[in-house]
DNA sequence: TCCTATACATAGATTATCTATGTATAATAT
DNA sequence: ATATTATACATAGATAATCTATGTATAGGA
């Protein structure tokens, strides 16, 4: 299935976050781990995910530092920080609680059963 | 909670064509149903739903028609068409595949429990 | 040696939504 | 009667997230 772009809107950076909690990540790596875990769902380009890791560092969300593979190339690794984790949580509070509201507009409860 | 209006992105049009879908509404009541239903967390601007409506109506996806209040006001009313109900049914299709891709992404399967 | 994948980056286009504003009428309060 | 507020539709321009397109550079495989 091919999604509306625009349905991604906002979740991107709620996702890498999501990505950064489970261990340090570099640019390429989240690309591919978004592409793999949502097959193929989520493709997302270098021009989308570059801008929100430097904006993301801006804000203190996450750190970044250079490191070197065995090859010798280097790559830009990502760290959350603390102001990110908690970023992350408030990020996914609200994505609950989008996913409830468009459900309760979409399903309305009969009358006799609201609160 | 305020949420980001970022995740909105794409939503709306599947909410506005499920809401036309229970019966013919016009502009202003969609407004106030979103916000009724969702506890105030939609409260869609007359400058993002009029657009949405003539472009739908431009698709084919909605009809609309005025009708006289008895008070004498004017109303245009819109009603969902065959096409329209087949937009919905795929824009709904594209949520919840886009749903638990998202859920993928943040909680990934550990590898023994793979398909 | 050439091609592809990796890796990071930026500029500009696109699009959904918002803000701001305008017009007009009905209902309500003073 | 008159003023205010809610209703009702509408458009123009701003904002912001993502995309497309492009650039640079290196590693690895054919």
């Amino acid at each position: 299935m091919n999604i509306d772009k625009s349905l991604l809107s906002g979740s991107y950076g709620m996702m890498i976050l999501s990505l950064l909690k489970e261990r340090e990540k570099y640019g390429y790596q989240m690309i591919n781990e978004l592409a793999l875990r949502s097959d193929d769902t989520f493709k997302m380009k270098e021009g989308t995910l570059y801008p929100i890791l430097h904006s993301m560092e801006k804000q203190g969300y996450v750190e970044s530092f250079e490191k070197k593979t065995d090859g010798g190339r280097v790559r830009r690794y990502y760290r959350i920080t603390k102001k990110g984790l908690k970023a992350l949580e408030e990020k996914k509070a609200m994505w609950k609680e989008y996913l409830s509201k468009v459900n309760a507009v979409m399903e309305p409860k009969p009358l006799e059963s609201r609160g």
